[in-house]
RNA sequence: GGCCUUAUCGUCUAACGGUUAGGACAUCGGCUUUUCAAGCCGGUAAUCCGGGUUCGAUUCCCGGUAGGGUCACCA
């Protein structure tokens, strides 16, 4: 029986705190959290912390400061509690055991007599036998009573095809091999995730659960729980994977996928990142790309989220964050690049030819490493090769950058900016008959002292009337 | 190996039986009267293969092929 959907939409992220954050995990968090905000219902945070050997310290606070980071603030969650509190598996012990009798007197859970290694021998024996393992093929005729000390299995009550509707993938279905006896509650007493999950999404009133496409396979145990729970089961969103960038493999944290917390180490923005997230997988229609995040919970849909994997794309990834640094005011762009550059660079004019240069703030540093800003207070070296244009004689390029200088000192130092510039460097090329080159090159060199700098106008405006005519005279003094 | 699932430019995708198969990123070329960057304009580039259904298949069905997932006291 599926949930009815005329009650309040609620979604839920459940991570397991075993170590960081990663992409694809955030992009499952980023479309439950659309979802509940679209229909105004409520996104929940839950940690599924029952792999105590797996745990990881510090993952908890992690995860939560990269959910936070990218905007996907949880209305119920372990730090902030709500009425279905509390949100660690670890803390509802006494759920799983509650419905665990209520599975033993219905004579479908018992106790697991063999050892780890016994049922190591049959796995082992059904993997030669290129069969797929089956605990249930063991199932002991009679198990001892269960007093925590062993696993409790689920007896599957009927093996049959299951079939499902899954709000991504349509009909979805699987035969009895997908059924098995999976344990409940382990030998330390904590529950697996196949069936603290279930207990928890009923009691957290899930009504859509969001998940990868690594559960579809399990998705038939779940059922097999619901029903001899009898309880109502939440909608399925399956979702497809994410891919590595250059193999066809899903995005493991083996193949490249990074903690999400990197991200802002290299100075992307979170709404780009939600940006391009979202659209990994999923898509509105039309032809926009650039949706702020009010935009996305309006439009997102359940029934457009794709059904293949989609490869991870960096390039795509800069493009959104750059159309983003563009989309930034004037206060917070300066604010931004200011963070990432050394006092004596942290020059207002300088922002401008920066935020054209980047990307991502983080390709400031590399600007900053290069040397690409140094022009601003160091005076460069010259060299005449580089100061010459193309097969302009000596002469020529003296008379060039003497013009310059004088023309540039007709201009009054408060009108000394871009546009005076080009104006009184255009003029000399057109009073004189030169190739622009000849002149915009030298004058661009002297002022640089770089292969590949910004245009000669603008570093004039940056250097002011004085530098620029000092840094000319010193050229042509070089010369001589 | 069993089971599940997927398949449109290099990549992300649009087209819910009829389109010159559209857009974006990347790439290539041009313009922006010097370089680089940015910007603008333009180009190259795709329906996995084979059957069927249909007047007509990217679209529906079947079979291949290829990819992905799964077969834990992990989630």
């Amino acid at each position: 029986m599926d949930k009815n959907t005329n009650t309040k939409v609620i979604t839920r992220f459940a991570p397991s705190p075993t170590g960081f954050m990663h992409v694809g995990g955030i992009r499952t968090a980023l479309y439950a959290y659309l979802w509940a905000k679209k229909n105004n219902g409520t996104f929940i945070l839950r940690i599924e912390d029952t792999d105590k050997a797996r745990e990881v310290p510090g993952s908890i606070e992690h995860i939560m400061k990269a959910l936070k980071w990218m905007g996907l603030d949880w209305d119920e969650g372990p730090d902030i509690g709500g009425p279905n509190a509390p949100y660690k598996q670890s803390e509802r012990l006494e759920s799983y055991k509650k419905y665990a009798q209520i599975l033993i007197k219905k004579g479908l859970a018992y106790a697991d007599p063999y050892t780890e290694e016994e049922v190591e021998v049959f796995r082992k024996k059904a993997d030669e036998e290129k069969r797929p393992f089956l605990y249930r093929e063991h199932r002991p005729d009679n198990p001892p009573i269960w007093d925590g000390s062993k696993p409790l299995r689920f007896k599957v009550p009927l093996i049959k095809r299951y079939e499902w509707n899954d709000l991504v993938f349509g009909n979805l279905s699987a035969g009895p091999e997908a059924l098995d006896d999976f344990i409940l509650i382990k030998s330390d007493g904590y529950p697996t995730y196949n069936f603290a999950h279930v207990i928890d999404d009923l009691e957290m009133q899930i009504t859509h659960v969001m998940r990868g496409q690594e559960f579809i396979s399990s998705v038939p145990k779940y059922l097999s729980l619901y029903d001899a729970l009898e309880i109502e089961r939440p909608l399925f969103a399956t979702l497809p994977p994410i891919m590595g960038k250059d193999g066809n493999k899903k995005l493991g944290k083996r193949d490249g996928a990074k903690d999400v917390l990197d991200y802002p180490k290299e100075g992307y923005l979170p709404e780009a990142m939600m940006n391009f997230l979202a659209f990994l997988g999923w898509n509105p229609g039309g032809e926009k790309e650039i949706y702020t995040k009010d935009e996305l919970i309006n439009v997102f849909d359940i029934s457009r989220i794709g059904h293949s994997g989609a490869q991870w794309n960096d390039d795509k990834l800069d493009w959104i964050n750059k159309e983003y640094i563009k989309k930034l005011s004037t206060n917070e762009l300066k604010d931004k690049i200011f963070e990432w550059l050394p006092e004596e660079l942290k020059i207002e004019k300088l922002i401008s030819v920066i935020t054209e240069r980047i990307s991502k703030f983080g390709d400031i540093k590399t600007m900053v490493d290069t040397g690409e800003l140094d022009f601003y207070y160091k005076k460069p070296n010259y060299n005449k090769d580089k100061l010459t244009y193309k097969n302009s004689t000596e002469t020529a390029l003296s008379n060039n950058l003497n013009n310059a200088v004088s023309s540039l000192s007709e201009i009054d130092e408060i009108n000394f900016n871009k546009e005076t510039v080009k104006d009184s460097l255009n003029k000399i090329i057109s009073a004189t008959g030169i190739k622009s080159g000849e002149i915009l090159h030298p004058v661009r060199f002297a002022l640089s002292g770089l292969d590949k700098s910004p245009d000669p106008f603008i570093l004039s405006e940056i250097l002011g009337k004085n530098e620029t005519i000092e840094r000319l005279n010193n050229a042509i003094n070089f010369l001589k």
